[in-house]
DNA sequence: AGCTGTGAATGACTTCACAGCA
DNA sequence: TGCTGTGAAGTCATTCACAGCT
């Protein structure tokens, strides 16, 4: 918890943001702009300058004032700060559609991930090949895990199977697990685990569009919209 | 944003939640028990007790002094809630890797929503089956969500074509949009959106796991994507 | 002038702690 | 007794507003 940790303390809310600045950042950069604003930044990732000009002070990336940030030199302190000076390796648990689809895609490596394995436990599966990768076996984790230096687990396997992912990952010294299952994983303290759960996304804009003029059977009718940046 | 309406005004931390309770209920359900305290159900969410019911206090779901919540009642309050009285219908634009994966998911009709087309621009895709539907046009688009009054339209695009994929869906009427395209979407006020980078999330788990002295548990989903400009 | 960096003010969310009911 | 529901306190995050550099 509190253990004496790193200096610099930069809050959840706001690291949860870098990597959208990072990707505005690398748009601007392909468009040859060399500086831009926090109102500019600000607008292209969707959130308020303010907001913009917190975030990077936190890192102490100073821009000019008069003049803004200068677009390569965010990048980088972006990149080291997030760490992205060498690529991650991940390695996927489960080839099912969604472990295929996240294999296949091109978008991690250009970000800076790599993923350097796939396995499942189906046999009608095992070798097939997804993403440049042949599929293995669950128990080539450790493997895997150990000649690749892998950091982050990604577990893309049904519910019921994933807490038994997850404890692999754990076992073979993964401390980073990306969970896709709708459920809560059971890690130790030091493993940290996000979870994206689809229907839960779902469900938060349906609760949204539900309060609206809805023909649902609520009880309220129309209540005021909610919204406004 | 989300100002709220008058009477129930439900924090958007706790909206987050209700999803996650949701689903530990039915799998409580499942196991036959009929009730729960706070604290069970805070340990299997992965949260704490006073978040528990102070969240389900927002909407008066009262439980019981000395035995807990009613299982079964919590659960018809919470689709109440959440609208999922009744199925949304969803769209999925882009039927590459991950447009596929979504559409072949089965855990979504279970959950509430439905997948009612499936659509794409590249003419090597249409035709295609994926998850029981035929792949159409983009231009279907309108005629689709006519036809099946569709709520929810998930953009599966590469981000080049995420912006022009969601006009479309707002032209068709769509006024909640899952976006999994790295871009920020630019839409009307009135239409929700939220978005799900996948490189964003494991750029966040590599920050954390780049201060290797201070060993992070991260469980909370994301929120403050959510947009309305 | 233009724009950053930042304390101070505000607002949102979480945790505490306990009254009150079953 | 056990557990909920909730004000009050505390923590975290956002916004404001302006000093200060270019």
């Amino acid at each position: 918890m509190a253990a004496g940790g790193a200096r610099r303390t930069v809050p959840d809310a706001a690291v949860a943001r870098l990597p959208v600045y990072h990707r505005c950042l690398l748009e601007l950069e392909a468009q040859g702009r060399d500086t831009v604003s926090s109102e500019q930044l600000a607008e292209l990732a969707g959130v308020t300058a303010a907001k913009v000009r917190k975030d990077l002070s936190h890192f102490g990336s100073y821009g000019t004032r008069g003049v803004g940030y200068a677009v390569p030199q965010l990048i980088l302190d972006l990149r080291r700060e997030l760490g992205l000076t060498h690529n991650w390796r991940c390695v996927i648990v489960g080839a099912g559609n969604l472990g295929s689809a996240l294999a296949a895609f091109g978008g991690f490596r250009e970000r800076g991930f790599e993923v350097v394995g796939v396995v499942d436990v189906d046999p009608g599966r095992i070798g097939r090949e997804v993403g440049g990768l042949l599929v293995g076996h669950e128990d080539d984790l450790d493997r895997i895990v150990a000649d690749h230096d892998v950091a982050i687990g990604v577990v893309a396997v049904p519910p019921s199977a994933a807490q038994e992912a997850a404890d692999r990952l754990v076992a073979c010294g993964v401390r980073s697990i990306l969970n896709f299952a709708p459920t809560v994983l059971d890690v130790p303290e030091e493993v940290q685990v996000r979870n994206v759960d689809l229907a839960v996304e779902l469900q938060i804009l349906a609760f949204h569009e539900g309060r609206r003029s809805d023909p649902v059977e609520t009880a309220a009718p129309v209540i005021g919209e909610s919204a406004s940046a």
